[in-house]
RNA sequence: GACCCCAUCGUCUAGUCAGGUCUAGGACGCCACCCUUUCAAGGUGGAAACACGGGUUCGAAUCCCGUUGGGGUCGCCA
Protein backbone atom coordinates (compact mmCIF):
# COMPACT_ATOMS: atom_id res chain seq x y z
CA UNK A 1 0.00 0.00 0.00
CA UNK A 2 1.08 3.02 -0.82
CA UNK A 3 1.60 5.83 1.81
CA UNK A 4 -0.56 9.05 1.29
CA UNK A 5 -0.03 11.94 3.64
CA UNK A 6 -1.71 15.03 3.88
CA UNK A 7 -1.61 18.75 5.17
CA UNK A 8 -5.02 20.38 5.39
CA UNK A 9 -5.06 23.50 6.65
CA UNK A 10 -7.91 25.78 6.62
CA UNK A 11 -6.67 29.51 4.85
CA UNK A 12 -8.40 32.03 8.18
CA UNK A 13 -4.92 32.71 9.12
CA UNK A 14 -0.81 32.26 8.68
CA UNK A 15 0.87 29.22 8.58
CA UNK A 16 1.54 29.12 12.74
CA UNK A 17 4.27 26.59 14.42
CA UNK A 18 2.03 24.40 15.22
CA UNK A 19 0.62 23.77 12.02
CA UNK A 20 4.55 23.75 10.62
CA UNK A 21 4.74 20.80 12.88
CA UNK A 22 2.33 19.05 11.74
CA UNK A 23 2.77 19.85 8.08
CA UNK A 24 6.78 18.59 9.05
CA UNK A 25 5.35 15.29 10.40
CA UNK A 26 3.09 14.91 7.60
CA UNK A 27 5.99 15.41 5.23
CA UNK A 28 8.69 13.68 7.03
CA UNK A 29 6.38 10.29 7.34
CA UNK A 30 5.50 10.50 3.80
CA UNK A 31 9.43 10.70 2.75
CA UNK A 32 10.37 7.87 5.51
CA UNK A 33 7.82 5.63 3.49
CA UNK A 34 8.41 6.69 -0.05
CA UNK A 35 4.69 7.70 -0.10
CA UNK A 36 3.38 11.35 -1.24
CA UNK A 37 2.86 14.07 0.95
CA UNK A 38 -0.42 16.03 -0.44
CA UNK A 39 -1.79 19.40 0.13
CA UNK A 40 -4.71 20.46 0.36
CA UNK A 41 -6.77 23.95 1.47
CA UNK A 42 -9.75 23.45 3.49
CA UNK A 43 -11.02 26.82 2.49
CA UNK A 44 -15.29 25.47 2.37
CA UNK A 45 -15.36 28.04 4.68
CA UNK A 46 -16.00 31.24 2.21
CA UNK A 47 -16.36 33.94 4.26
CA UNK A 48 -13.29 33.25 6.68
CA UNK A 49 -11.20 32.06 3.99
CA UNK A 50 -8.43 34.78 2.65
CA UNK A 51 -6.37 34.70 -0.36
CA UNK A 52 -3.68 36.31 1.82
CA UNK A 53 -3.87 33.40 4.01
CA UNK A 54 -3.24 30.92 0.99
CA UNK A 55 -0.66 32.60 -0.02
CA UNK A 56 0.82 32.50 3.47
CA UNK A 57 0.58 28.88 4.02
CA UNK A 58 2.32 28.25 0.49
CA UNK A 59 4.84 30.79 1.56
CA UNK A 60 5.79 29.30 4.61
CA UNK A 61 5.97 25.64 3.39
CA UNK A 62 8.23 26.50 0.77
CA UNK A 63 10.36 28.74 3.22
CA UNK A 64 10.81 24.95 5.52
CA UNK A 65 11.32 23.24 2.61
CA UNK A 66 8.51 21.19 2.63
CA UNK A 67 7.55 20.37 -0.85
CA UNK A 68 3.87 18.53 -1.45
CA UNK A 69 3.32 16.25 -4.64
CA UNK A 70 0.72 16.82 -6.74
CA UNK A 71 -1.20 19.71 -7.27
CA UNK A 72 -2.88 21.16 -4.34
CA UNK A 73 -6.09 20.63 -3.64
CA UNK A 74 -8.95 23.49 -2.92
CA UNK A 75 -11.99 21.87 -0.97
CA UNK A 76 -14.53 24.05 -2.14
CA UNK A 77 -14.15 22.76 -5.40
CA UNK A 78 -15.38 19.47 -4.61
CA UNK A 79 -18.35 20.70 -3.03
CA UNK A 80 -20.99 18.92 -5.83
CA UNK A 81 -19.22 15.89 -5.12
CA UNK A 82 -19.57 15.84 -1.05
CA UNK A 83 -22.96 16.62 -1.27
CA UNK A 84 -23.88 13.87 -4.05
CA UNK A 85 -22.69 11.60 -1.43
CA UNK A 86 -25.09 13.07 1.24
CA UNK A 87 -27.69 12.45 -0.95
CA UNK A 88 -26.47 9.02 -1.71
CA UNK A 89 -26.23 8.39 2.26
CA UNK A 90 -30.23 9.96 2.54
CA UNK A 91 -30.95 7.55 -0.35
CA UNK A 92 -30.03 4.39 1.15
CA UNK A 93 -31.66 5.45 4.59
CA UNK A 94 -28.66 6.51 6.32
CA UNK A 95 -28.82 9.91 6.42
CA UNK A 96 -32.09 12.20 7.36
CA UNK A 97 -33.32 15.22 7.26
CA UNK A 98 -33.36 17.19 10.82
CA UNK A 99 -35.83 20.27 10.73
CA UNK A 100 -34.78 21.91 14.15
CA UNK A 101 -34.23 25.32 14.15
CA UNK A 102 -30.45 26.61 15.57
CA UNK A 103 -32.56 28.68 18.41
CA UNK A 104 -34.29 24.84 19.40
CA UNK A 105 -30.80 23.16 19.10
CA UNK A 106 -29.12 26.06 21.20
CA UNK A 107 -32.24 25.29 23.87
CA UNK A 108 -31.47 21.37 23.88
CA UNK A 109 -27.62 22.47 24.47
CA UNK A 110 -28.06 24.47 26.96
CA UNK A 111 -30.64 22.17 29.06
CA UNK A 112 -28.55 19.14 28.28
CA UNK A 113 -25.91 20.83 29.84
CA UNK A 114 -27.89 21.92 33.29
CA UNK A 115 -28.56 18.48 33.43
CA UNK A 116 -25.45 17.53 33.72
CA UNK A 117 -25.64 14.96 30.60
CA UNK A 118 -23.38 15.86 27.07
CA UNK A 119 -24.62 18.57 24.79
CA UNK A 120 -25.28 16.50 22.08
CA UNK A 121 -28.23 16.93 19.66
CA UNK A 122 -30.87 14.64 20.69
CA UNK A 123 -31.80 13.03 17.61
CA UNK A 124 -35.60 13.93 17.55
CA UNK A 125 -36.08 14.35 13.11
CA UNK A 126 -34.03 11.10 12.97
CA UNK A 127 -37.82 8.56 13.11
CA UNK A 128 -39.72 11.13 12.67
CA UNK A 129 -42.38 11.12 9.77
CA UNK A 130 -41.11 13.56 7.25
CA UNK A 131 -44.86 14.16 6.93
CA UNK A 132 -44.45 16.28 9.64
CA UNK A 133 -41.69 18.55 8.59
CA UNK A 134 -42.72 22.39 9.34
CA UNK A 135 -42.66 24.33 5.72
CA UNK A 136 -41.19 26.63 6.79
CA UNK A 137 -37.71 25.20 7.54
CA UNK A 138 -35.40 24.00 5.12
CA UNK A 139 -33.76 20.81 6.87
CA UNK A 140 -30.03 19.72 7.22
CA UNK A 141 -29.09 16.31 6.79
CA UNK A 142 -27.48 14.57 9.45
CA UNK A 143 -26.15 11.49 9.29
CA UNK A 144 -27.64 8.66 11.33
CA UNK A 145 -25.31 7.54 13.18
CA UNK A 146 -24.51 4.44 15.88
CA UNK A 147 -26.59 4.97 18.89
CA UNK A 148 -25.13 2.41 21.27
CA UNK A 149 -21.62 0.10 21.27
CA UNK A 150 -18.60 2.18 21.56
CA UNK A 151 -16.94 3.29 18.49
CA UNK A 152 -13.00 2.86 18.74
CA UNK A 153 -9.55 4.38 17.21
CA UNK A 154 -6.57 2.54 17.10
CA UNK A 155 -4.91 5.80 17.21
CA UNK A 156 -1.07 5.39 15.55
CA UNK A 157 0.57 8.43 18.21
CA UNK A 158 -3.07 7.80 20.97
CA UNK A 159 -3.22 3.66 21.26
CA UNK A 160 -6.50 2.36 21.35
CA UNK A 161 -9.07 5.07 22.27
CA UNK A 162 -12.70 4.23 22.71
CA UNK A 163 -15.49 6.21 23.17
CA UNK A 164 -19.17 5.57 23.85
CA UNK A 165 -21.38 6.20 21.20
CA UNK A 166 -24.07 7.84 22.96
CA UNK A 167 -21.55 10.27 23.64
CA UNK A 168 -21.80 10.99 19.56
CA UNK A 169 -24.62 12.40 18.33
CA UNK A 170 -25.82 12.72 14.55
CA UNK A 171 -23.55 14.66 12.93
CA UNK A 172 -24.77 17.40 10.14
CA UNK A 173 -23.47 16.46 6.68
CA UNK A 174 -25.29 18.61 4.46
CA UNK A 175 -26.53 22.75 5.95
CA UNK A 176 -29.69 24.07 5.27
CA UNK A 177 -28.57 25.66 2.40
CA UNK A 178 -27.27 22.39 0.70
CA UNK A 179 -23.28 23.32 1.36
CA UNK A 180 -21.35 20.44 2.87
CA UNK A 181 -19.88 20.84 6.31
CA UNK A 182 -15.93 20.43 7.09
CA UNK A 183 -17.06 16.58 9.09
CA UNK A 184 -18.39 15.42 5.06
CA UNK A 185 -16.12 17.05 3.11
CA UNK A 186 -12.59 15.73 4.99
CA UNK A 187 -13.96 12.20 4.66
CA UNK A 188 -14.67 12.09 0.68
CA UNK A 189 -11.47 13.99 0.21
CA UNK A 190 -9.67 12.09 2.01
CA UNK A 191 -10.81 9.10 0.45
CA UNK A 192 -10.62 10.74 -3.07
CA UNK A 193 -7.01 11.66 -2.47
CA UNK A 194 -6.29 8.32 -1.24
CA UNK A 195 -5.02 9.53 2.19
CA UNK A 196 -3.71 6.62 4.16
CA UNK A 197 -2.37 8.48 7.26
CA UNK A 198 -4.29 11.15 8.86
CA UNK A 199 -1.54 13.25 10.78
CA UNK A 200 -3.18 15.91 12.31
CA UNK A 201 -3.31 17.70 15.60
CA UNK A 202 -5.11 15.97 18.45
CA UNK A 203 -7.56 18.61 18.76
CA UNK A 204 -8.86 16.69 15.99
CA UNK A 205 -9.08 13.11 17.75
CA UNK A 206 -13.23 13.50 18.63
CA UNK A 207 -13.99 14.34 15.29
CA UNK A 208 -12.05 10.91 14.12
CA UNK A 209 -14.52 9.22 15.87
CA UNK A 210 -17.42 10.86 13.71
CA UNK A 211 -15.45 10.64 10.96
CA UNK A 212 -14.40 7.36 11.57
CA UNK A 213 -18.69 6.25 11.61
CA UNK A 214 -18.95 8.14 8.04
CA UNK A 215 -15.87 5.95 6.43
CA UNK A 216 -17.79 3.34 7.47
CA UNK A 217 -21.33 4.50 6.41
CA UNK A 218 -19.93 5.15 2.77
CA UNK A 219 -18.06 1.45 3.25
CA UNK A 220 -15.08 2.96 2.24
CA UNK A 221 -11.91 1.92 3.63
CA UNK A 222 -10.26 3.72 7.07
CA UNK A 223 -7.29 5.54 6.85
CA UNK A 224 -4.75 4.81 10.27
CA UNK A 225 -5.44 8.04 12.68
CA UNK A 226 -2.29 9.72 14.15
CA UNK A 227 -3.26 12.55 16.53
CA UNK A 228 0.08 14.50 17.53
CA UNK A 229 -0.22 17.09 20.44
CA UNK A 230 -0.69 20.67 20.30
CA UNK A 231 2.59 22.84 20.91
CA UNK A 232 1.85 25.03 24.43
CA UNK A 233 3.81 28.34 25.32
CA UNK A 234 6.54 28.50 27.54
CA UNK A 235 3.50 28.77 30.13
CA UNK A 236 1.82 25.72 29.62
CA UNK A 237 -1.55 27.24 28.04
CA UNK A 238 -2.15 26.96 24.48
CA UNK A 239 0.67 28.66 22.40
CA UNK A 240 -1.26 32.54 22.07
CA UNK A 241 0.64 34.99 19.60
CA UNK A 242 1.97 36.44 23.10
CA UNK A 243 4.57 33.69 22.62
CA UNK A 244 4.99 32.06 19.98
CA UNK A 245 1.81 31.31 17.69
CA UNK A 246 3.85 33.68 15.15
CA UNK A 247 3.19 32.84 11.19
CA UNK A 248 6.57 30.96 10.24
CA UNK A 249 7.68 34.32 8.39
CA UNK A 250 8.11 35.77 11.70
CA UNK A 251 10.62 33.36 12.24
CA UNK A 252 12.07 33.94 8.92
CA UNK A 253 12.12 37.15 9.61
CA UNK A 254 14.01 36.69 12.99
CA UNK A 255 16.36 35.40 11.35
CA UNK A 256 15.86 31.54 12.38
CA UNK A 257 17.30 29.06 9.45
CA UNK A 258 14.83 26.83 8.02
CA UNK A 259 16.57 23.26 8.60
CA UNK A 260 17.23 25.13 12.67
CA UNK A 261 13.65 25.18 12.75
CA UNK A 262 12.89 21.90 11.49
CA UNK A 263 15.26 20.22 13.43
CA UNK A 264 13.51 22.47 16.87
CA UNK A 265 10.15 21.37 15.08
CA UNK A 266 10.93 17.62 14.66
CA UNK A 267 12.95 17.40 18.94
CA UNK A 268 9.39 19.23 19.96
CA UNK A 269 7.57 15.82 21.03
CA UNK A 270 9.61 13.37 19.00
CA UNK A 271 12.53 11.73 19.88
CA UNK A 272 15.28 9.07 18.41
CA UNK A 273 17.09 8.24 21.90
CA UNK A 274 19.52 11.53 22.96
CA UNK A 275 19.94 12.73 19.59
CA UNK A 276 19.97 16.40 19.15
CA UNK A 277 20.74 17.41 15.87
CA UNK A 278 19.52 15.81 13.41
CA UNK A 279 19.62 16.67 9.94
CA UNK A 280 16.85 16.23 7.20
CA UNK A 281 17.92 13.08 5.65
CA UNK A 282 18.77 11.51 8.94
CA UNK A 283 15.51 12.54 10.22
CA UNK A 284 13.87 11.10 7.18
CA UNK A 285 15.21 7.82 7.91
CA UNK A 286 14.52 8.00 11.52
CA UNK A 287 11.32 9.27 11.59
CA UNK A 288 8.34 7.22 13.17
CA UNK A 289 4.72 7.51 13.94
CA UNK A 290 5.21 5.44 17.53
CA UNK A 291 8.02 7.55 18.18
CA UNK A 292 5.84 10.66 18.79
CA UNK A 293 4.86 11.79 22.46
CA UNK A 294 1.48 12.05 23.47
CA UNK A 295 1.93 15.24 25.99
CA UNK A 296 2.24 18.52 24.81
CA UNK A 297 5.28 20.22 24.57
CA UNK A 298 6.81 23.86 25.44
CA UNK A 299 7.86 25.92 22.70
CA UNK A 300 10.91 27.25 23.90
CA UNK A 301 12.56 30.03 21.76
CA UNK A 302 16.36 29.60 23.83
CA UNK A 303 16.65 26.01 22.71
CA UNK A 304 15.88 27.33 19.00
CA UNK A 305 18.23 30.03 19.14
CA UNK A 306 21.04 27.06 20.13
CA UNK A 307 20.10 24.90 17.36
CA UNK A 308 19.97 27.76 14.79
CA UNK A 309 23.57 28.63 15.91
CA UNK A 310 24.63 25.53 15.25
CA UNK A 311 23.10 25.61 12.03
CA UNK A 312 24.54 28.77 11.15
CA UNK A 313 28.20 27.67 11.09
CA UNK A 314 27.47 24.42 9.09
CA UNK A 315 26.03 26.93 6.78
CA UNK A 316 27.88 27.56 3.33
CA UNK A 317 29.11 30.81 3.73
CA UNK A 318 27.88 32.56 0.30
CA UNK A 319 24.71 31.72 1.42
CA UNK A 320 24.56 33.18 4.37
CA UNK A 321 26.06 36.48 2.75
CA UNK A 322 23.24 36.79 0.66
CA UNK A 323 20.99 35.93 3.13
CA UNK A 324 22.27 38.47 5.31
CA UNK A 325 22.91 41.35 2.66
CA UNK A 326 19.70 43.11 2.40
CA UNK A 327 20.27 44.03 5.83
CA UNK A 328 23.79 45.35 5.63
CA UNK A 329 22.23 47.41 2.38
CA UNK A 330 19.59 48.86 4.76
CA UNK A 331 22.22 49.56 7.55
CA UNK A 332 25.01 51.50 5.08
CA UNK A 333 22.03 53.03 3.35
CA UNK A 334 23.45 51.84 -0.14
CA UNK A 335 24.23 48.64 -2.46
CA UNK A 336 26.70 46.36 -0.87
CA UNK A 337 30.63 46.39 -3.49
CA UNK A 338 32.22 43.51 -4.54
CA UNK A 339 34.59 44.63 -1.93
CA UNK A 340 32.44 44.59 0.86
CA UNK A 341 30.71 41.11 -0.07
CA UNK A 342 34.63 40.08 0.48
CA UNK A 343 34.86 41.51 3.58
CA UNK A 344 31.94 40.03 5.16
CA UNK A 345 32.69 36.47 3.49
CA UNK A 346 36.73 36.83 5.09
CA UNK A 347 35.24 37.53 8.67
CA UNK A 348 32.23 35.54 8.35
CA UNK A 349 33.44 32.31 10.35
CA UNK A 350 34.35 34.51 13.36
CA UNK A 351 31.09 36.51 13.37
CA UNK A 352 29.38 32.72 13.13
CA UNK A 353 30.66 32.16 16.85
CA UNK A 354 28.73 34.66 17.95
CA UNK A 355 25.97 35.21 16.60
CA UNK A 356 22.57 33.00 17.02
CA UNK A 357 20.67 34.65 14.11
CA UNK A 358 20.91 36.36 11.24
CA UNK A 359 19.67 39.10 12.28
CA UNK A 360 22.59 39.45 15.26
CA UNK A 361 25.09 38.13 12.54
CA UNK A 362 23.99 41.47 10.23
CA UNK A 363 23.95 43.21 12.86
CA UNK A 364 27.61 42.30 13.80
CA UNK A 365 28.74 42.33 10.36
CA UNK A 366 27.41 46.06 9.74
CA UNK A 367 30.22 47.77 11.15
CA UNK A 368 32.79 46.16 7.90
CA UNK A 369 30.50 47.67 5.72
CA UNK A 370 29.49 51.00 6.77
CA UNK A 371 30.92 54.05 5.55
CA UNK A 372 33.51 56.40 7.48
CA UNK A 373 33.32 58.21 9.34
CA UNK A 374 32.06 55.20 11.62
CA UNK A 375 29.10 56.16 13.54
CA UNK A 376 30.08 54.59 17.70
CA UNK A 377 27.71 53.18 19.93
CA UNK A 378 27.95 54.93 23.90
CA UNK A 379 30.27 53.13 24.89
CA UNK A 380 32.84 53.09 22.08
CA UNK A 381 32.17 57.24 22.12
CA UNK A 382 33.63 56.90 26.11
CA UNK A 383 36.42 54.74 25.21
CA UNK A 384 37.60 57.24 22.45
CA UNK A 385 38.86 59.89 25.42
CA UNK A 386 41.43 62.41 24.19
CA UNK A 387 43.84 60.42 26.22
CA UNK A 388 43.19 56.84 23.99
CA UNK A 389 42.57 58.63 20.51
CA UNK A 390 45.98 60.48 21.18
CA UNK A 391 47.52 57.13 21.55
CA UNK A 392 45.85 55.94 18.50
CA UNK A 393 47.54 58.86 16.50
CA UNK A 394 50.95 57.17 17.62
CA UNK A 395 50.02 53.50 17.26
CA UNK A 396 49.26 54.57 13.71
CA UNK A 397 52.28 55.41 12.62
CA UNK A 398 53.93 51.96 13.66
CA UNK A 399 51.66 49.67 11.97
CA UNK A 400 51.72 52.50 8.82
CA UNK A 401 55.41 51.12 8.88
CA UNK A 402 54.43 47.37 8.64
CA UNK A 403 55.47 45.55 5.76
CA UNK A 404 53.48 42.64 5.50
CA UNK A 405 49.60 43.31 6.77
CA UNK A 406 49.03 39.79 8.44
CA UNK A 407 47.62 38.76 11.47
CA UNK A 408 50.50 37.83 13.67
CA UNK A 409 53.16 40.85 12.19
CA UNK A 410 50.07 42.92 13.33
CA UNK A 411 49.70 41.28 17.29
CA UNK A 412 53.32 41.87 17.41
CA UNK A 413 53.23 45.48 16.61
CA UNK A 414 50.52 46.22 18.94
CA UNK A 415 51.89 43.98 21.97
CA UNK A 416 55.20 45.86 20.88
CA UNK A 417 53.13 49.28 21.42
CA UNK A 418 51.55 48.07 24.66
CA UNK A 419 54.71 47.63 27.03
CA UNK A 420 56.35 50.41 25.06
CA UNK A 421 53.07 52.30 26.70
CA UNK A 422 53.66 50.66 30.00
CA UNK A 423 50.27 49.07 29.62
CA UNK A 424 48.47 46.00 28.90
CA UNK A 425 47.57 44.62 25.85
CA UNK A 426 43.59 45.39 26.79
CA UNK A 427 44.16 48.92 26.94
CA UNK A 428 45.41 49.31 23.88
CA UNK A 429 42.91 46.69 22.37
CA UNK A 430 39.78 48.30 23.34
CA UNK A 431 40.51 51.72 22.24
CA UNK A 432 41.62 49.97 19.04
CA UNK A 433 38.41 47.89 18.77
CA UNK A 434 36.36 50.76 19.20
CA UNK A 435 37.92 53.38 16.34
CA UNK A 436 37.98 49.94 13.97
CA UNK A 437 34.31 48.57 14.95
CA UNK A 438 32.85 51.83 16.53
CA UNK A 439 31.37 49.08 19.67
CA UNK A 440 33.34 47.71 22.52
CA UNK A 441 32.49 44.24 21.62
CA UNK A 442 33.67 42.51 18.26
CA UNK A 443 35.55 39.55 16.29
CA UNK A 444 39.47 39.32 17.71
CA UNK A 445 41.05 42.82 16.69
CA UNK A 446 43.98 41.41 14.68
CA UNK A 447 41.45 39.19 12.54
CA UNK A 448 39.02 42.73 12.44
CA UNK A 449 42.41 44.59 10.92
CA UNK A 450 43.15 41.77 8.59
CA UNK A 451 39.65 41.76 7.34
CA UNK A 452 39.35 45.48 7.09
CA UNK A 453 43.30 45.43 4.93
CA UNK A 454 45.20 47.68 5.77
CA UNK A 455 44.00 51.12 4.01
CA UNK A 456 40.72 50.76 5.64
CA UNK A 457 42.11 50.11 9.11
CA UNK A 458 44.21 53.03 8.92
CA UNK A 459 41.78 55.22 7.74
CA UNK A 460 39.02 54.54 10.62
CA UNK A 461 42.16 55.44 13.04
CA UNK A 462 42.68 58.52 11.61
CA UNK A 463 39.46 59.66 11.74
CA UNK A 464 39.89 58.84 15.31
CA UNK A 465 43.03 60.31 16.36
CA UNK A 466 42.23 63.31 13.80
CA UNK A 467 39.25 63.98 16.67
CA UNK A 468 41.74 64.39 19.49
CA UNK A 469 43.34 66.95 17.42
CA UNK A 470 40.22 69.02 16.41
C1' G B 1 -20.64 20.35 33.34
C1' A B 2 -19.95 15.74 29.99
C1' C B 3 -16.42 12.94 27.23
C1' C B 4 -11.30 12.02 25.86
C1' C B 5 -5.97 12.55 26.54
C1' C B 6 -1.58 13.57 29.39
C1' A B 7 1.88 13.67 33.93
C1' U B 8 10.47 12.26 34.74
C1' C B 9 15.30 18.30 36.19
C1' G B 10 12.87 25.48 34.79
C1' U B 11 12.23 23.52 29.37
C1' C B 12 12.71 19.41 25.44
C1' U B 13 13.41 14.47 26.52
C1' A B 14 15.87 8.90 27.42
C1' G B 15 14.17 5.11 30.47
C1' U B 16 7.76 2.89 30.89
C1' C B 17 4.98 -1.44 26.31
C1' A B 18 8.56 -6.89 27.73
C1' G B 19 9.43 -4.29 36.68
C1' G B 20 15.75 -5.35 38.95
C1' U B 21 21.66 -3.18 35.01
C1' C B 22 18.34 4.00 37.35
C1' U B 23 22.15 6.43 44.26
C1' A B 24 17.32 8.19 36.94
C1' G B 25 20.99 9.54 31.35
C1' G B 26 21.34 13.50 27.45
C1' A B 27 20.25 18.45 25.51
C1' C B 28 18.80 23.76 26.16
C1' G B 29 18.96 27.29 29.91
C1' C B 30 21.36 28.59 34.63
C1' C B 31 25.84 28.87 38.13
C1' A B 32 31.31 28.40 38.91
C1' C B 33 36.14 27.84 37.10
C1' C B 34 39.72 27.59 32.91
C1' C B 35 41.09 30.03 28.36
C1' U B 36 41.27 35.37 27.07
C1' U B 37 42.42 42.02 23.80
C1' U B 38 36.17 42.64 24.30
C1' C B 39 32.00 39.59 23.35
C1' A B 40 31.34 34.91 22.10
C1' A B 41 32.93 30.06 21.08
C1' G B 42 35.48 26.04 23.43
C1' G B 43 36.97 23.06 27.88
C1' U B 44 36.00 21.38 32.99
C1' G B 45 32.78 21.06 37.04
C1' G B 46 27.94 22.03 39.51
C1' A B 47 22.76 22.81 41.13
C1' A B 48 18.30 20.70 39.14
C1' A B 49 13.11 15.72 38.22
C1' C B 50 10.25 10.19 38.65
C1' A B 51 3.03 15.20 40.96
C1' C B 52 0.60 12.88 45.47
C1' G B 53 -1.70 8.60 48.03
C1' G B 54 -2.79 3.61 48.09
C1' G B 55 -2.03 -1.20 46.25
C1' U B 56 0.49 -5.69 43.35
C1' U B 57 5.61 -7.66 43.93
C1' C B 58 11.37 -10.26 46.98
C1' G B 59 11.83 -5.63 44.09
C1' A B 60 8.01 -0.09 40.99
C1' A B 61 9.99 5.91 37.40
C1' U B 62 8.15 1.40 35.02
C1' C B 63 1.96 -2.57 36.43
C1' C B 64 -3.24 -1.42 38.86
C1' C B 65 -6.69 2.04 41.46
C1' G B 66 -7.68 6.78 43.35
C1' U B 67 -6.47 12.02 44.06
C1' U B 68 -4.49 16.41 42.26
C1' G B 69 -2.75 19.20 38.28
C1' G B 70 -2.60 20.29 32.97
C1' G B 71 -4.61 19.95 28.05
C1' G B 72 -8.29 18.94 24.18
C1' U B 73 -13.39 18.52 22.39
C1' C B 74 -18.49 19.42 22.97
C1' G B 75 -21.01 24.92 16.13
C1' C B 76 -25.72 24.57 10.08
C1' C B 77 -16.31 26.84 12.05
C1' A B 78 -12.54 24.21 10.20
Amino acid sequence: MTVVTRFAPSPTGFLHIGGARTALFNWLYARHCSGQFRLRIEDTDRARSTQEAKDAILDGLKWLELAWDGEVVYQSAHADRHAELAHRLLAEGKAYHCYCTPEELAEMRAQARAEGRPALYDGRWRDRDPADAPKDVRPVVRLKAPQSGETVIADAVQGEVRVPNAQLDDMILLRADGTPTYMLSVVVDDHDMAVSHVIRGDDHLTNAFRQLQLFRALDWPEPTFAHIPLIHGPDGAKLSKRHGALGVDAYRDMGFLPEAVRNYLLRLGWSHGDDEVIGTEQAIEWFDLPGINKGAARFDMAKLANLNAHYLREADPDRLVTLIAPALETARGSALTTEHRQRVRAGLSDLLQRAKTLVELADMASFYVLERPLPMDDKAATLLDPENRERLGRLVRDLDGLAAWEHDALETVVRTFADHEALKLGKVAQPLRAALTGRTTSPGIFEVMTVLGRDETLARLRDAAADAAG
